[in-house]
RNA sequence: GGGCGAAUAGCUCAGUUGGUUAGAGCAUCCGGUUUACACCCGGAAGGUCGGGGGUUCGAGUCCCUCUUCGCCCA
């Protein structure tokens, strides 16, 4: 019996649904299943201090589209969610929120509580472990947030299968990933020159930096030596003192002769070398270059290169050391002391004075736009400072590593194709191996721990690693084994690493960690390597790469077969959204306003990798269709006295279906069902869903009204009406079901068991097992009637208008064709008079001319 | 400077291996209270396919070149 309500409305949908969902669990994963009948999928944990806005909305929508598919061929889709609150972005909402910062030298405060009303200005200096508790605090609320808006949006994730990559088991993967990257030889300490970012004081990963436009100044200042001068341009004259030599091209006519002899830095007075280097450009500024420890990544290169001594004066603060350096001359002394402390900004207006003073400023500086490194999160320029960092291999030192994580990169089917070029280019322009710690707070921490030798000094060169069972770790609260807490810090005795992992360093696990590997071998076995990895295209570099890097290294797989790359929603005027441009749209509004179903209509028409202009008229569209499915499927399930067709489960059989057009518009189905089942496997979901809306806008415009009278026949012809139409409905509703997850549930309660989302996607031989017809008598039928209501139309008469005159042209094979259905087409047009039937082949499709009766 | 992508109706986009007169939705305009739906229905109008050159019987589609825009990397 159906259950038709009487007038269907979309509100409430998604309320009611998603908690029947949540109750009968119908996402549930269910780990009986095997490796071959399973698809899992690598869902991109959203960053929970950040704010969602509509493009997540759509970038979920499209792996829910695929998951839902795949769900209903029959696979069992092991679909978990994660929240990324691990790392700096944390750091930052918590400082703000609560307006405190961490101090790790203060002790931990039980009953700290924070300040009621938090000034972001005068921050209150408080514990590690405090500031961690207050992480930890936050992120749970804003996860609830997520967890909802991601319900509301109907999701079919199975919410049994969360993790965050905080939490306890992503800090045993992290850090047994980790130990097992030491143990290969992979991860290693190295004391170098890394890029440092000054105001959050941590090193920062090459897959990290952003090139941004900096404003700066050309100072043209005179070495000196030989006969006269040499002039160097230079955009930061406060490294002077660092300076560790001149470098021009050796095709450089103009410095021949100065190659291989020194000269002098003006105001310290420290003889440097003239030396060539190709990458010296003679075209820029006066062609010879000063090199210092380390202004750009091109010094450290000449550094190693060219074995020149290392000069750092530039301290982790941003600030010149203040100790005076050895290599300052007694006469230049005096002029250090001037910049000793100072920021570089600073330093620099000193120095230029200081040289304005001595004449060895040439004119005056000329302002430019240089490209300088940023932390992306940052605002200022990284500088260049060396300190003992550890790294993983990721191929930037080895070109055979290299080829094979390329290969990898191979051995997935990219969605859109073009992205893996991303992937490939990102790799082979590696220059270094992947800096791993960060000198933060909020992170996981490295499982390690330096002996003290006698002086209290810490030997880097033999770490004491965490054991694996022992994991996870915090070695700054625990003890390595053998040792005593009181030994910590004392000569003798032992000191924690202070760093955490680097956030990348987690989050490029998360196939393991959802898979349990090396926790739940039994769930592993049957989740890993997995079906998709979802994502945007702006981390390739970072989370695509950097997951393709631990799963080659630890278990020699790419981590999954397929990678889809959603693209972004911009703004009208196709600017991307950001906070800053204060040109977000947030998703609940629009949830509230559309329905999920209309903006998850609106997300699946934005195709794989394109970018997709944010466009609020376009959700009225999804939601005209969301509510014709409620209309089209009353009018056939009602009862008759509900002005309805009265069809039902019972009549699902194929064998009623008779008349030539009922026969035709399944044929037609079938094909459909096959275009859409072809596109959903090459993972486009928006041709799926624009050929299963076409199918069923035409089912409504010209098949239902075309046979709107028969259906109500109570004899064989009408029956078959009635037995096509429950055929075709059923159909249609489960192609549209990932897209509409919640109208179509609804409609499948009326006259369905069980949900629509765990029943099957559409089989032509047993869901549509009808005999065949030409699908041309659809359309020719249902262009016979647009003639008519064109003739209406044109006269500017009521569609129910009765037709006293019509006559039809055409081949006499269209006509043949048409006239098995004509008797529909006359009851839809109201032609109350035999048609004429003229054949002429000359005729393109068919001619109709129609008269309208007049109205008196 | 290098790589990738895009440019088709006012807007958002389709357009298979080259093949009649280039399609859809939205917006616009004109009509219609039709017993599924006024959150609706019917109809119409709207394009030099970014510019130029080439291949071909035939180019939105293939090749070259230029322009503009976006993303990534130097």
């Amino acid at each position: 019996m159906n259950t038709v309500p009487e007038k269907p409305v979309l509100e409430g949908l998604e309320a009611t649904w998603s908690a029947r969902w949540a109750e009968l669990g119908t996402y549930t994963f269910d780990r009986t299943k095997t490796r071959d009948q399973i698809y899992s999928i690598d869902t991109p944990p959203p960053t929970v201090s950040g704010s969602l806005h509509v493009g997540h909305v759509f970038s979920y929508t499209h792996t829910d589209l695929i998951a839902r598919y795949q769900r209903m061929r029959g696979k069992e889709v092991f679909y978990p969610m994660g929240w990324d609150d691990n790392g700096l972005p944390t750091e930052r909402r918590v400082q703000n929120f609560y307006g405190v910062r961490c101090d790790p030298s203060l002790p931990y405060d039980a009953d700290f509580i924070p300040p009621e009303k938090p000034d972001a200005k005068r921050q209150i200096p408080i514990s590690r472990r405090n500031f961690v508790e207050l992480c930890n605090e936050l992120v749970e609320e804003d996860e609830k947030v997520f967890e909802q808006l991601w319900r509301t949006l109907g999701l079919s994730v199975d919410w049994s299968q969360q993790y965050t990559t905080i939490g306890n088991a992503s800090q045993v993967v992290s850090q047994r990933a980790f130990l097992r990257n030491v143990a290969r030889g992979e991860a290693y300490q190295q004391d170098a020159p890394t890029l440092w970012d000054v105001t959050y004081q941590t090193a920062v990963a090459q897959a990290e930096l952003e090139a941004r436009e900096y404003p700066g100044a050309y100072h043209r200042v005179a070495f000196h030596g030989g006969d006269s001068p040499v002039i160097i341009e230079t955009t930061r004259p406060e490294l002077i003192a660092a300076c560790v030599a001149l470098i021009a091209h050796p095709d450089d006519e103009r410095y021949q002769s100065l190659f291989g002899t020194t000269v002098t830095s003006p105001l310290y007075g420290v003889e440097v070398p003239v030396v060539a280097h190709t990458l010296a450009d003679p075209e820029k500024g006066s062609g010879i270059v000063m090199s210092c420890t380390f202004g750009d990544l091109t010094d450290v290169q000449w550094w190693r290169e060219l074995q020149l001594p290392n000069r750092t004066i530039i301290g982790r603060d941003g600030r010149v050391l203040r100790e005076t350096p050895e290599w300052i001359t007694a006469d230049g002394v005096g002029r250090y002391e001037e910049i000793a402390g100072k920021t570089t900004f600073s330093a620099r207006e000193a120095v230029v004075a200081a040289l304005r003073e001595t004449g060895d400023l040439d004119g005056e500086p000329t302002p430019t736009q240089r490209m300088a490194n940023f932390y992306e999160r940052g605002d200022k320029p990284l500088e260049i400072v060396s300190t003992r960092q550890w790294y993983i291999t990721n191929g930037g030192r080895d070109a055979d590593l290299r080829s094979k994580l390329v290969a990898r990169g191979d051995e997935i089917d990219w969605v859109p194709a073009y992205m893996q070029s991303r992937l490939t280019n990102w790799i082979e322009g590696l220059n270094g191996d992947w800096l791993v710690s960060r000198q933060r707070f909020f992170g996981i921490p490295f499982p390690v721990w330096y002996r003290l030798d006698a002086d209290g000094e810490p030997d880097y060169d033999d770490p004491i690693l965490a054991d694996e069972a022992s994991l996870p770790v915090d070695p700054s609260s625990e003890v390595p084994p053998g040792f005593t807490e009181s030994q910590r810090g004392e000569p003798g005795g032992f000191l924690a690493d202070p760093d955490v992992l680097d956030t990348w360093a987690t989050s490029s696990l998360t196939p393991q960690i959802i898979c349990g590997w090396e926790r739940d071998p039994d769930l592993f076995e049957r989740t890993f390597p997995m079906d998709l990895r979802p994502q945007g295209h702006d981390i390739i570099r970072t989370w695509l790469f950097s997951s393709i890097v631990r799963a080659h290294l630890e278990h020699g797989v790419a981590p999954w077969t397929h990678a889809a790359l959603s693209g972004f929603v911009v703004d009208p005027d196709r600017k991307k959204m950001s906070k800053s441009k204060g040109n977000v749209v947030v998703p609940d509004e629009i949830l509230d306003k559309y329905g999920a179903d209309a903006v998850r209509w609106r997300a699946a028409g934005a195709r794989p990798g394109a970018d997709s202009p944010f466009d609020e008229a376009q959700m009225k569209v999804g939601r005209r269709l969301a509510m014709k499915v409620l209309n089209a499927s009353k009018f056939v399930l009602a009862s008759e006295e509900a002005y309805g067709l009265g069809a039902g489960a019972s009549d699902l059989d194929p064998s009623r279906v008779t008349e030539a057009i009922d026969l035709a518009m399944l044929s037609r189905l079938r094909l459909v069902v096959d275009e859409a089942t072809a596109r959903f496997e090459e993972y486009d979901y928006a041709t799926a869903l624009e050929v299963a809306e076409k199918f069923f806008w035409d089912f409504c415009d010209d098949y239902l009204e075309l046979v709107k009278e028969r259906s109500r026949r109570d004899d064989a012809a009408g029956q078959s009406a009635r037995s096509a139409f429950v055929l075709a409905l059923s159909v249609q509703l489960r192609l549209l079901a990932p897209f509409l997850p919640y109208v179509t549930e609804e409609v499948w309660s009326w006259w369905q068991e069980g949900s629509i989302h765990r029943s099957t996607w559409p089989v032509n031989d047993v869901d549509l097992a009808t005999d065949r017809h030409d699908p041309a008598l659809l359309s020719s039928a249902a262009s016979v009637l647009a003639d008519i209501r064109g003739a209406k139309s044109t006269a500017k008469v009521s569609q129910k208008t009765e037709i006293s005159n019509l006559t039809i042209s055409a081949t006499k094979a269209r006509l043949d064709l048409v006239r098995l259905a004509i008797g529909d087409v006359l009851a839809a047009g109201r032609v109350v008079a035999e048609p004429t039937y003229v054949a002429d082949e000359t005729v393109d499709g068919f001619a109709v001319e129609a008269t309208p009766a007049l109205v008196d």
